[in-house]
DNA sequence: CGTAAGATTTAGAGCGCTCTAACGCAATTG
DNA sequence: CAATTGCGTTAGAGCGCTCTAAATCTTACG
């Protein structure tokens, strides 16, 4: 009942072991009469291979392992198929473990990689710090896609995000806003360069930066823009932390009697699902996931090839989507 | 540079190979004094054991493998959440495939799987046919989550379709609906037994079902109802064969004029993130994802240990999730 | 004290595969 | 015809670990 062995293999087609593993791994220097009779001999059986025997015995896996943040979220889904494409062109097996949102999750994904031993580890916003991803590195060669800081040891795959929140402020000012506040992402680790990349843009221009403490969902948007009612003015265009933030916002605008674009625009950020939807329509800035998970791929194998050791900094440029929720500002 | 091996743990700490391998698993009969010199030496070594080679020496693996259809799809998303958890609960691995929406791609994903000895293969809303499923669990315990159809020699795990319609119909006709349009999704695996399920409900309450063809995505919801308005008449309520659809519909009813839910209430299915979202809050069925993922694990490890052998088929309950695309009809 | 029972520790074979070195054999060559 | 070459094939060691059986060390008891 046990699975069919090289061995077992070897026996029915009357050759030896190492013939056998000649033929799997087709080598070009074993007779046609043999090949043929190992192939059928092998479909007769159903042989398959034994990775875990070949890895050790290679003492190599062509395998790459990859930690995705949060499986829900749509954002990474693309850097995953990116990944792979990239992967796929190289020989090598992407092994994906969720991390769920959660560094202690992340940590042991790490470990069970490494144990795997897999050759290099994709972490996609990973929630890891840094001392995590030194560990990591110092074991593997190591990338990490979409995740604002600098990640010592490790190459680094991101989109130039002050640059994004420029984008998108520009857009509005060019449709004749003057008057834009930002919902920031509160503790979320790509909040700060694109806070940043709003003030400095919106200065540039000579224009007054307002900033509203959001966060990362529907309900830190309603929050702030409840706020932005109450106690202070309403703008004519809201740039929010990202494009959840700013569905929230969507409808807690309406819910205020409020319509998008026609009393105030509104711009996302991430480019998601959502943002596509013709119902939501969101003008928002897009990062090119795709191919950010193939540069990722690219460079860390470049790595282990070339044994290159300094890590490497990859500044992608993003770019705008402009859809229906925005538009200039009413006419005073 | 080569890794450490438990050879060099064991020389570090002046003990034999075999100690080292107790203390890894920690065994109870090893003394304390030679346990902490082991873990000592291990850690000063950033020794880690090498799986492949435990995996090869016990002959079995402690691993499942998983594969999902679509890394988009935050449907399966929560599935994975669900299998996750189980499978932690019972001390095993899991690793993920991405099917990538190909079934020649699931069918490399399968063979991958399968090298790496994994003990249960989990298949998440597959593309693969019925001869593919067959030879799967012919080679180990294969469970598949989410399809409609009945998988010969795997066990599986769906929710009632038929129900989950009948609930949406019933729903829309207590709150007064008669007219109820349902789109279908044409050629998907899950839209025979959605729309049957529907029909069915509308005859038994009398009422007369009107099917069109639609698709799963926006587009396809739009030239479904744009056929509606220009041939045929309007009706009180859609139900939709998905979320996507519904949301289709919801931005070409407003395209056309129309209110929702006050011309026109919307039933999808599902219960993705896009019926959550505040701005569309579709009334939607939802199936208990979570749950479908835990009985997967426990379904087919409890066949490896009971080793069961006559396949499962397990249905679940839908529920509705009510919100605020629908409401009583426009009084006439 | 001697020794049996129990607690620890270890030697060594084996998991399924790859890889190096060597082997057998036919074809080629001087 | 002996020697060389080269192709196809194979023996056998070794990858890092587990596991069984046996060796060694303690402890306790008569």
């Amino acid at each position: 009942m046990s699975r069919p062995t090289m061995e077992t293999v070897a026996e029915r087609a009357g050759v030896s072991r190492a013939l056998v593993s000649l033929v799997m791994n087709n080598s070009s220097k074993v007779s046609e009469a043999k090949r043929q009779a190992v192939l059928r001999a092998a479909e007769q059986l159903g042989y398959r291979p034994n990775l875990h025997a070949r890895n050790l015995a290679q003492a190599r896996t062509k395998t790459l392992g990859m930690i995705i943040n949060d499986i829900h979220n749509p954002f990474f889904a693309e850097v995953v198929y990116g990944v792979e494409a990239a992967a796929d062109d190289y020989g090598f097996d992407v092994l994906i473990l969720n991390g769920g949102r959660d560094a202690e999750r992340e940590r042991r994904a790490v470990e069970t990689h490494l144990q795997f031993q897999v050759e290099a580890l994709i972490l996609v916003g990973p929630k890891l710090d840094d001392d995590d991803i030194i560990r990591a590195s110092a074991v593997v060669p190591t990338v990490v896609v979409a995740s604002g800081r600098d990640n010592p040891g490790a190459d680094t795959i991101t989109t130039d995000e002050e640059r994004g929140a420029a984008l998108a402020v520009q857009h509005l000012v060019e449709l004749g806003h003057t008057d834009i506040v930002h919902i920031d992402g509160a503790a979320n680790i790509s909040s700060r360069a694109r806070s940043r990349g709003y003030e400095k843009a919106m200065r540039s221009l000579g224009l007054e930066p307002r900033i509203l403490r959001g966060g990362d969902d529907e309900a830190d948007a309603e929050a702030a823009i409840v706020n932005l009612a109450e106690t202070d003015s309403m703008p004519t265009a809201i740039f929010a932390f990202n494009d959840l933030v700013a569905a929230g916002a969507l409808s807690t605008l309406e819910a205020a009697g409020l319509r998008v674009p026609d009393d105030v625009s509104v711009v996302g950020y991430d480019n998601t699902f959502i943002a596509e939807l013709n119902h939501m329509s969101l003008t928002t800035v897009n990062q090119p996931r795709h191919q950010m998970g193939q540069l990722a791929i690219r460079t860390v194998l470049e790595r282990i090839e070339d044994d290159r050791t300094e890590p490497t900094r990859i500044d992608l440029a993003p770019t705008l989507s402009v859809r229906r929720s925005t538009a200039p500002p009413r006419k005073a």
